[in-house]
DNA sequence: CGTGTCTCTTTTTTT
DNA sequence: AAGAGACACG
């Protein structure tokens, strides 16, 4: 395998140590081939995945690792463009337009071609829009299938839309890859300097590579063919988003001469569970030819769990956990709950809060898709880029200051006919002319006023300048006197997103307006990951690709949820909705419970649930069964049925926080309930973070949310951050020094 | 022009 | 069950 001239395929199973492979290929080349670290490019689908293999890589090369380009194709792409786009006549200071930028985007292009957008929604014009674009094709190529009225309307809206994001110098996700191709095959320039650049190009998770990627690895690699990808056919999971899975098996017939090598071998999970994990995977046609196997221990019996509703499978998770917790004295950061959607986090975050057990979302509902971050992006985007129509628009009358929807009217027309930013239109005198006087000043001002703030960008560092943007627009100070409590709540977090500036100032390498407008664009999440070690985690199946666990929880393994009902209609996606179930059931090293309800309430109403056809691949010899089966026993420990006794009542923390705190007060001590022999919370052992005055199960009171109780603690550059659980306003993310809390 | 209420949809997964 | 958008009122 030390084979490093060529194109190299590594098949790459769940658990094989794929990452390490890469790794030490990466070591090899730099120590023993005497590669510069600089021409090595190192291509990852998620910025996690390119952050830890940053990290593996320096410490086996150390600092010359810093040399080397490891990151996503998107944020590949927007570098090289940024550098040399103008070769293919695109401006450097270009905004990148994220996912809810894209629908506004296209919203307005259907209200502009008067396409109704009940019968054609933004939804779906723009898949067909990204598909295009993921197949290279520009609004011409697209080729509307004749029978498809949504196509043909497509391409229509493709092409509008695109003269959009011309006009306001941005590029949206699809558009950064499609680019960055065709700047490879326009700009003989470009394609000579990176060619030269990249002598080694490694792919990670090839499975989940589009056309577009495919095209760009190519032409980035078609001089010296130093390619080496690795993957795992079965892991392919991003199918929905344009991934097309025939490329890693056609690996071969693109560059033919290749080497192909299988890492078969796994070094994660015990032997029931890789069992289990094949007799579902088995099942998928047309995979590649392989089968894992393990020289581990066969282990525990992966544990089938038959659940009543939702909330009493929530609970039994809750329960497990809970008594290793407190048995064994486990660690919170070895768990895993991991399910289809993230909606179904809920009713399991509760059933944690109730049981005062720390935990982390991975995903979810991001930090930077709140509506005030939104909002702060895009005063930072529409200063940065004066074209920005679109970004401008959004915060034009945000905080409200008097410039509605006639207004707006006089100002778009005036857009359209004479084909100017919106930002100039509210500068021209002549335009302004026809409102009425107070508009005219409201226009005014507001033309004032980000002139004045965007005049201070050169003299302000970033974080200045964003709390400079935030009360000079007047947004924060005007949440802060709206006297309503998610105003507030709004402003704590305008005021968190400051500090993320902060932190990115001291802590990148260019901390400069267009490098962290950059970052958020292609940045999921704030505090992605960052305490996966010390609390529950709790993600989608989706967002565990790539992690392990030594304990995982698999719950909604029902039809309609595992597989989805939106795959229904489609073996391939069935397909699909199979390898997820397996990328979920090979995170876990030592345990692995699988778990389904009989019921589910969705959309507010209750329905009967059939158990996941992926559960009846299962053969039961390697399996046990739990919980309510017609024929089977009702297995309970002691200890979980009083956790279910606990937290069978409706959310009440009062308890809790009383038992949370006698059990800090009085380590070892008796708990306040005598039939219920167990402190609430043992998490001294691996968490025993305290910030300033806190600690965990600290009571404590805060001026809006009242009294509750601290659940953890994460220290971080900014001050720590202290996450507490309110009985009224749930779980609140404070800043220790912004917080303003007080002992209660 | 701004705000409050009512209806209606929404939930698949994400760079 | 909750959030977004439409609509009517002040």
């Amino acid at each position: 395998m030390q084979a490093t001239d060529g194109p190299v395929l590594i098949f790459a199973g769940a658990g094989s140590g794929k990452t390490r492979v890469l790794t030490y290929r990466v070591a090899y080349l730099i120590h023993e081939q005497d590669v510069a670290p600089e021409h090595i490019l190192a291509v990852t689908f998620t910025n996690k995945a390119a952050d830890e293999m940053r990290e593996r890589i320096e410490e086996l090369v150390g600092e010359d690792a810093t040399r080397l380009w490891a990151g996503t194709f998107h944020s590949f792409c927007a570098r090289m463009l940024r550098a040399d786009g103008q070769a293919i006549d695109i401006e450097p200071t270009f905004t990148i337009y994220d996912e809810s930028d894209q629908r506004t985007l296209v919203k307005e292009t259907l209200s502009a071609l008067n396409i109704d957008s009940e019968q054609y929604s933004p939804e779906n014009i723009h898949w067909e829009i990204s598909q295009a674009k993921n197949e290279l094709q520009g609004p011409s190529d697209y080729a509307p299938a004749r029978d498809n009225p949504l196509q043909r309307e497509a391409q229509r809206v493709y092409r509008a839309y695109q003269r959009r994001l011309r006009g306001n110098n941005a590029l949206d996700f699809d558009d950064l890859i499609m680019n960055g191709v065709r700047l490879l095959q326009e700009s003989a320039q470009a394609r000579e300097y990176y060619q030269n650049q990249y002598h080694y190009v490694l792919v990670d998770e090839y499975q989940d590579i589009n056309f577009a990627q495919f095209s760009l690895i190519r032409s980035l690699t078609e001089g010296h063919r130093n390619l080496c990808v690795v993957g795992d056919d079965d892991q392919s999971i991003y199918g929905w988003r344009g991934a097309n899975i025939r490329l890693i098996l056609a690996f071969e017939e693109h560059f033919p001469d290749a080497r192909t090598f299988k890492l078969e071998q796994n070094y994660r999970s015990t032997g029931n569970i890789i069992q289990c994990a094949h007799e579902v995977i088995k099942h998928n046609q047309g995979r590649a030819d392989k089968q894992m196997w393990t020289d581990n221990a066969p282990g525990n019996e992966p544990v089938v769990y038959h659940a009543v509703n939702e909330q009493e499978e929530a609970e039994w998770v809750v329960g497990r956990i809970h008594t290793d917790l407190l048995v064994d004295e486990a660690d919170p950061g070895d768990y895993a709950i991991l399910y289809r959607t993230n909606a179904m986090s809920r009713i399991i975050e509760e059933t944690l809060l109730q049981a005062a057990i720390a935990y982390e979302i991975v995903g979810g509902t991001r930090f930077y898709d709140r509506a005030e971050i939104k909002d702060v992006v895009a005063y930072l985007k529409a200063l940065y880029n004066p074209n920005d129509s679109l970004s401008l628009r959004r915060i034009i009358n945000r905080p409200t200051r008097g410039i509605g929807a006639r207004t707006m009217q006089v100002l778009d027309s005036t857009v359209q006919r004479l084909d100017k930013p919106l930002l100039d239109v509210c500068g021209m005198p002549e335009v302004t002319e026809q409102l009425r006087l107070a508009q005219q000043h409201a226009v005014a001002d507001f033309y004032d006023m980000m002139d004045a703030l965007r005049s201070r960008c050169e003299e302000l560092s970033l974080r200045q300048f964003v709390q400079e943007v935030v009360t000079g627009s007047d947004y924060l100070p005007r949440l802060q006197q709206s006297g309503r409590a998610d105003d507030a709540e709004r402003a704590d977090n305008v005021r968190e997103f400051i500090t993320a500036a902060a932190r990115f100032e001291s802590s990148a390498e260019d901390p400069s307006l267009e490098s962290f407008l950059e970052h958020i664009s292609l940045i999921s999440d704030i505090d992605q990951a960052e305490s996966l070690e010390s609390t529950v985690s709790l993600m989608t199946l989706h967002s565990a690709k790539g992690l392990e666990f030594p304990q995982v929880f698999l719950v909604g393994l029902e039809e309609e949820v595992l597989p989805h009902y939106r795959s229904m209609g489609d073996p391939a996606e069935i397909e699909e909705e199979r390898r997820l179930c397996y990328v979920g059931m090979t995170r876990a090293q030592q345990r692995l419970y699988l778990s389904h309800c009989s019921r589910r309430t969705i959309f507010g109403d209750t329905q009967h649930r059939e158990p996941s056809r992926f559960l009846g691949h299962l053969p039961d010899d390697l399996i046990q069964h739990e919980g309510t089966m017609p024929s089977a026993r009702r297995v309970k420990t002691p200890q979980l049925e009083s956790e279910m006794e606990m937290t069978g009542r409706r959310l009440d923390l009062t308890s809790i926080l009383s038992r949370a705190k006698s059990a800090r007060s009085q380590p070892g001590a008796e708990p306040s309930s005598p039939e219920s022999p167990e402190p609430a919370v043992k998490r001294e052992k691996t968490e025993p973070h305290t910030a300033g005055d806190y600690s965990v199960g600290d009571r404590v009171k805060h001026s809006r949310f009242g009294e509750g109780m601290v659940v953890s603690i994460k220290p971080d550059s900014a001050g720590d951050i202290i996450v507490v659980a309110f009985p009224d306003a749930g779980i609140k993310k404070l800043l220790a020094e912004y917080a303003g809390l007080e002992k209660a």
